[in-house]
DNA sequence: TCTGGGGTCCTAGGACCC
DNA sequence: TCTGGGGTCCTAGGACCC
């Protein structure tokens, strides 16, 4: 274990409280010091206001279950771009003090904060509250900071005080502060790991990184020796600090009600999803090399088919079809499904205009002019258009759709 | 917690080759 | 057709995160 109180690195991390619900009283004055819950239009709770989960709201709740126990709480719908603008702003304050700024999510970052003592002539622990401070006062929100050796030990320590807490672990204190740490709490430590490793008898950060070297490989995998050098004050992450706009893969799926096997359904839904996905993947100038469909059954269990795609392709409607087949091999008539999805892998930068969708280029010509409106959401695919009871919906299609063959 | 949606990374084991 | 041993590449699925 680390037994020192210098500093071979210095690692921040921020984490905004209740992000979402702040966000929202800070925008809303009407919501200040009221019980909030985000997430109206996913029809669970995305977020809670500290004042919601003093009621003993969580995240994941059903909000018809919130409205029905707690009629108090004020519900609102989610507003991704309100949450961007604010994770922008909280972001460009963290950047006056380093540009070793890493975005690791809408509302958590990481900054390497080594060796601005001297030019700032301040502690590690006044720069914490620096930067605090000018979050809080220019945006209205709390954050909490944690300070440390490495981005594991720094992000304990910025969940052990929230809200609006401030820790620093040097390295003398690592012990002491671990010992109160449950193994199950430690970033990368999930549920399964976490009971195995309690029937090791290991129930706190600190036994865990206690164990010798040759417990942890002989017991565990790569990623989790690399945690316990990082609570050992050893640093193996860095911090990235590259703005984050690529993706490895991209999905869009969905839970519906009633579950259904029939397969009308299940492919209309899987479509709208493929064009979703593929309408995201074009924002990011994307050629998919390969999709991927899903059925989530009734049990939880997950039915999937991946299909490679050469060339790779920019707008998916050559293979609709393609599509159906594929969705019918993994379509079991025995078997009820929840949920359809898609995700799109094998991406390429569109460099070159894409050659040819079609044999038929009077038909590719049609389909680019009313792609845009497509993406507007005015027009929808006919497929996509069946109701629950397998027929299509007359008054959704005159209203939406323009088939494509009176084009 | 009777379970929403969108991601990343790692590893075991099969396929294939020499 | 059966027999080794060893390497690489790829894929499915698990585990984890917000």
């Amino acid at each position: 274990m680390f037994q020192t109180r210098s500093w071979p690195s210095a690692i921040l991390h921020l984490d905004a409280d209740a992000f979402f619900a702040s966000v929202m009283q800070v925008v809303y004055p009407r919501l200040k010091g009221k019980p909030v819950v985000v997430g109206k239009e996913r029809g669970i709770a995305t977020a809670c206001s500290y004042e919601a989960k003093k009621l003993g709201v969580k995240r994941g709740l059903r909000i018809t279950e919130i409205k029905k126990n707690f009629p108090q709480i004020v519900i609102v719908d989610s507003d991704y771009e309100i949450y961007a603008l604010f994770s922008q702003k909280i972001f460009s304050i963290l950047r006056r003090f380093t540009p070793l700024v890493e975005e690791y999510s809408v509302d958590e970052g990481f900054a390497d904060i080594k060796g601005l003592r001297r030019p700032l002539n301040m502690g590690y622990e006044e720069i914490g509250a620096a930067i605090k401070n000018e979050i809080e006062t220019s945006l209205g929100l709390t954050v909490s900071v944690g300070i440390s050796l490495t981005k594991s030990l720094a992000k304990l320590a910025s969940s052990y005080k929230k809200p609006s807490g401030l820790m620093v672990v040097d390295g003398l204190m690592i012990g002491e502060f671990l010992v109160k740490i449950p193994v199950e709490e430690i970033w990368g430590v999930g549920e399964n790991t976490a009971s195995y490793l309690q029937k090791l008898g290991i129930k706190t950060a600190l036994d865990f990184a206690s164990q010798n070297e040759e417990f942890i490989k002989k017991h565990l995998t790569k990623p989790f020796f690399e945690i316990w050098q990082e609570l050992h004050g050893e640093k193996i992450y860095e911090i990235n600090p590259y703005q984050k706009n690529n993706f490895r893969s991209i999905t869009r799926s969905a839970t519906f009600y009633p579950p259904t096997n029939n397969f009308n359904i299940l492919f209309s839904r899987v479509l709208s999803h493929l064009e979703e996905a593929f309408f995201a993947a074009r924002r990011a100038d994307y050629l998919v090399g390969e999709i991927e469909i899903f059925l989530k059954t009734q049990d939880f269990r997950y039915r999937s088919k991946k299909i490679k795609l050469r060339p790779k392709i920019f707008y998916p409607f050559s293979i609709h079809q393609m599509i159906k087949q594929e969705l019918r091999s993994i379509v079991n008539q025995r078997e009820i499904y929840r949920a359809t999805g898609c995700c799109l892998f094998d991406f390429e930068e569109n460099h070159n205009e894409q050659i040819s969708l079609f044999s038929d280029q009077k038909l590719e010509t049609k389909v680019k002019k009313i792609y845009p409106f497509y993406e507007e959401k005015k027009i929808d695919f006919g497929t996509a258009l069946y109701d629950k009871n397998n027929r299509f919906d007359n008054k959704k299609i005159k209203k939406l759709a323009i088939p494509l063959i009176n084009l």
